[in-house]
DNA sequence: AAGCAAAACCGAAACGTTTCGGTTTTAAAA
DNA sequence: TTTTAAAACCGAAACGTTTCGGTTTTGCTT
């Protein structure tokens, strides 16, 4: 069906290898130039990226596997990235695992057959689904949000404890002495450290400490007006509260209108991402934002640099032994959108 | 790096096409089997598919093309796309054209380069961004959401108008009569279809029926805003408004709150998509709904009938002259969920 | 035991590129 | 005009599969 370079090379009477460099930015004489540029319009012929694919061993295509597809969060770094990728003549393979670590092992699996030069991933499990066989393959990963022990590669990460130290700092300097907190699940890196940054300001404002304090929500919806729920039922004198991501920010935000609690009068409130759906709740809410842009053009721009810069490294002879290459971990401040949901109980700014 | 067919075929003594046979499910004497399956244990095989897919011509990828995947509605689809399609062992590229009609001109011709087997595409503009070319050379599209009148493909369409007249005569039924809409753009298709459901709602019920009760948004949380300002500004006495897009339902939202106005004393409000922002909204909203999943799973099983049942056509002896093949088009039925955003005016149940 | 159809097996050629080593052309220098 | 280094050009081989046409083996039947 199409015209491939042999024909290209047919009819301009050149050689093979001269349309192949002519395609690939070499130089050409000028009247020959026009000859190819010509033939190429007449036959339409379009350069096969499979095939090119197999002879370089480069399908300048990379996977991403995430959690959820539809996810604000993961869906902002994604379009970013993809976006970036694409500019730069890279493909991007999704494959959203559904939080399931049988299928993201099957999703990296599926990666690795389809010959992706690297991948962009967020972990669901703890323990690797397959990593290590891109990284002998000397294929770039880079990590978003969490680090692995024993993956060696490069990782984006953003300040989750200090985060939701912060937050729970602004409860407290609004007066705030009895701060609950809606965590994520135990296994997950992220809502480790929020609470961990929870802990540490209740431990350095000297607020009321207490486990019943913590309620742990799967980072759901469901989860989080659960978790609302219960946190409510123990402790009733709680004043304020901080919700460690969006999913159980919604949750806690309909449980707290069925509940009738009036925001911020009886209930200080702050949420985690999602901007827009700050904006349009009643009253505003403040809430933690992640620099979700910034997560997927350092994700996305620490790979081309690998991956690009790989054979100027490979001809340096300083190569590392068998294709370690030292990785880089980046951690990225998180941002705060004032709302109204906090209410300051004292006189202090 | 990795080992080939021929490694295998050597190191058990049998012949290439032997191996390959095995590989796609031809069969082999017992013996043979457990010496293949042995080998290619030992050597760590992996079939590569980019060499497959030059031989074969098939990528087993398929390019997905939307406006936007920062945008619950294309993301709830592409999730359930990507899942029924990787099933099936299709690899899924997705480019998100920013709503740009160049940006989508170019994703289309990326695809086509990296010769993707077929298309789901949910087009931005009103013309043919490239979609021949993939026609031509008998690969098949499914269009999401609009019809084009030049592009012979299937189409998966929702009843916008329907939903549209449906929300509007609810609206009515409740004792409304002077009822506004916020539209979407003239140029989208969905938004014509929304707008021609609200004004046939209108015309059939014979309530207040004038120009300045559509206020026209671009889609987007700030649009929809600026529409709902403009809105209530022409017709303070509006009592109802049905807002047609999710975006624009939460920059309405947002404006309404800014302005203080109460819903649903003051003014009754339906929206549209996105079941957890309607929950979570006070009072609770009540919204049309689509059936993203059942979009996806059409969509997705209606390509991948195409692309499987080609050989089984091809081999038939009437398939239509130079690849034409019959084209259908799927409407689906969307959904209403109730809340509490709508004010009875009468005693009409 | 011979005959035979079906099943299993085989290697070469092809898919559309890039790359390697070497040849020809060009144009500047002598 | 000749020399020469650089630039342009060239075709064969290779990447890892599948497929085609044909050969061998298998396991029944007679």
């Amino acid at each position: 069906m199409g015209a491939t370079i042999k024909d290209i090379a047919k009819r301009t009477g050149l050689g093979l290898a001269t349309i192949s460099s002519y395609l690939n930015g070499g130089n050409v004489r000028e009247k020959n130039r026009i000859k190819i540029e010509e033939a190429i319009k007449e036959l339409h012929f379009e350069v096969n990226e499979v095939a090119r694919g197999l002879k370089t061993n480069r399908t300048k295509t990379i996977g991403i596997v995430i959690p959820e597809l539809n996810n604000i969060f993961f869906a902002e770094i994604i379009t970013e990235a993809e976006d970036i990728l694409r500019s730069h003549g890279y493909a991007t393979m999704i494959c959203d695992c559904r939080s399931d670590i049988e299928r993201e092992k099957e999703a990296v699996d599926f990666l690795y057959h389809r010959r992706v030069d690297g991948l962009i991933v967020m972990p669901t499990g703890t323990s690797d689904p397959g990593f290590q066989k891109f990284l002998r393959a000397g294929k770039p990963i880079v990590m978003i949000d969490r680090k692995m022990r024993d993956v060696a590669c490069d990782c984006i990460l953003v300040d989750n404890e200090g985060a939701a130290e912060d937050a729970v700092k602004r409860l407290v300097q609004a007066g705030h002495t009895k701060i609950g907190m809606i965590a994520g699940p135990e296994d997950v890196y992220t809502a480790r450290e929020r609470q961990r940054g929870y802990q540490r300001a209740v431990r350095e404002t000297g607020i009321v400490c207490d486990d019943s304090l913590i309620a742990r929500g799967n980072y759901t919806i469901a989860g989080g007006a659960a978790a609302m729920c219960r946190l409510r039922e123990a402790n009733p004198d709680m004043t304020a509260v901080f919700i460690s991501n969006y999913e159980m920010t919604v949750g806690a935000i309909m449980e707290i209108n069925d509940l009738g609690i009036n925001v911020p009068e009886e209930l200080s409130v702050i949420g985690f991402d999602n901007i827009d759906f700050a904006k349009a709740s009643v009253p505003r809410l403040s809430i933690v934002t992640q620099p979700t842009a910034k997560i997927a053009q350092e994700a996305a721009e620490t790979l081309i640099i690998k991956l690009e810069g790989k054979d100027r490294i490979m001809d340096a002879e300083q190569q590392d032994v068998d294709g370690e290459r030292t990785t880089v971990t980046v951690t990225l401040k998180t941002g705060f959108v004032e709302g109204r949901s906090v209410r300051a109980l004292n006189n202090k700014v």
